[in-house]
DNA sequence: AATTGAATAAACCGTTTCGGTCGATATTAT
DNA sequence: ATAATATCGACCGAAACGGTTTATTCAATT
C-alpha cells in the first residue's frame, strides 16, 4: 500500500476505479484480481506489489472511499437541514467525476456478505455508524421544520432518493454533473417547500 | 431439457428464477452452476439432468423469457399507440410477479460479452429483430399524433422509461404490482396528452 | 415380490482460474 | 557503475469450474 501511494496520482484514479467498479458489479468473491488488473491496463502482479492481498486492496478501498466521502462533507457545515443536504450531494456528484462507481461500491459493501471480509465490514459498519446517522442530523435547526413533521423521516427519504438518483445515472462528461445538479436541487427544494414553515422560505 | 419440462411447474419456476437472476446479476461467465444449484435448492447433477450444459441452461432461458414476453405481448393487438405501449406494460409487470428478474435477464444479455455464447446471442438478436421493433409500430394509427412528432422516437423514450422503471423497483407482493401498473399508466397518459391532437383525447 | 427405469445426491475427473510468489528484466536514482 | 525500484511473464498449490459417473432411492410395472 505504500508502494502505491507512490505512483503518480492519475494511475491511482485508474486503478482504484477499476477496482471499485468491478467490485460493486460482481462482490468480492467473483471479483478475480486479473479482472481488476487487465481493466486497469497493468499486470496481476502490480496489484499484489501495490496492495500486498485482494483482502488488503477490499478493506483499503473501502477505508479510501468512506474517506474520501465523509472528507468532502465535513469541511462545510449548515445548521439549515436543507441546505446541509444539498452540500452533501454536490459533494457525492463531484465524488462521481472522477470515481464514477464509488456510491455504487459504498452501498453494494452493505449487501457483501462473503465470511472473508464478513468482519471487517462489521467493524467498519460499527465505526462509521455514528458518524454517518447521528452526527448527520446534530446541530440542525428543528425550529424551522411544521411542527408535526418527522427530521429523521425526511432525513431517511432524503437518503434513498438521492442514492438512488445518483446510482443511477452513468457519467459521461461534465455537462451531465451540471445538470444533476440543477435536478436535484430542484428536487430537495421542492420537499423544502412543504416541510418548512411559511416564514423560513 | 425434456428432463426438465416433466418437473412439476413450481419447481420449473424456482429454477428459472435462480439461474435467470444469478445470470442477470453476474452475467454468463461469472454464473456458476453451483450458485444456481444452491439457491434453487437442488444439487449441481439435476441441472446438468435437465438442461445438459450451463451453455444450453443458457439459451433455454433465452428463449424461454422472451417467448414469454412476446407470447403476452401478442394475443392482445390495437392500433392506438399508447394503448399498445399499456397492454405491454401490464403484460411485463404480471410476468415479473413469476419471474421477477425476466427483464433484467433479457436486457443483461444485451451486454454479455463472452465468446461462449455471443454467436448464439448475436443470432438470437437478429431473429428477435423484426418482431420486436419493426412489428411493434406495425398498424399503428399515426394520424392521431400531432404531425411534428416522430413516433419512432416516442417509442424509443417509452421504452427506456419503462425498462429503468421496471426493472429498478423489486416486487415483493401483487400490491406492489398494483401500484406500478397505476403509476405507470398516469406516466403514459401524461405522454399521450402531449403528443396525440387534442381531438384524440 | 421382483424388476425396471427415472430422480436424485455425492463423489469424482480433468481443466481452468484463483490468490499469491518468484525470478528475470527494464528503468530510474545515485 | 551500481543500487534500488518498477514491472512483467511464468509459475505454484489450492480452489472452483463444467461436466461425468456411481450409487441410492423410489415409484411404477410385471
Amino acid at each position: 500500500m505504500n508502494n502505491f501511494k507512490r505512483i503518480p496520482e492519475e494511475k491511482q484514479k485508474i486503478i482504484i476505479n477499476s477496482a471499485i467498479s468491478a467490485f460493486a458489479a460482481n462482490g468480492y468473491r467473483k471479483t478475480s484480481i486479473n479482472d481488476i488488473a487487465l481493466s486497469a491496463g497493468i499486470s496481476k502482479s502490480m496489484v499484489f506489489h501495490y496492495f500486498g492481498s485482494k483482502k488488503a486492496l477490499y478493506l483499503f478501498l473501502l477505508e479510501h472511499c468512506s474517506y474520501l466521502l465523509s472528507e468532502g462533507m465535513s469541511d462545510t457545515w449548515s445548521s439549515d437541514f436543507f441546505e446541509r443536504v444539498k452540500i452533501a450531494t454536490d459533494v457525492k456528484l463531484s465524488l462521481m467525476s472522477t470515481y464514477p462507481s464509488i456510491l455504487l461500491f459504498l452501498s453494494s459493501v452493505y449487501c457483501e456478505r462473503d465470511k472473508k471480509v464478513k468482519n471487517e465490514i462489521k467493524e467498519f459498519k460499527l465505526k462509521n455508524k455514528t458518524l454517518s446517522s447521528q452526527i448527520a442530523l446534530k446541530g440542525i435547526d428543528d425550529s424551522k421544520f411544521k411542527p408535526d413533521i418527522d427530521i429523521n423521516l425526511v432525513f431517511k427519504i432524503l437518503l434513498y432518493f438521492t442514492e438512488g438518483y445518483l446510482s443511477k445515472i452513468p457519467i459521461k462528461n461534465n455537462s451531465d454533473i451540471r445538470l444533476m445538479i440543477n435536478e436535484l436541487g430542484e428536487c430537495i427544494d421542492l420537499l423544502k417547500n412543504n416541510f418548512y414553515k411559511e416564514s423560513f422560505l
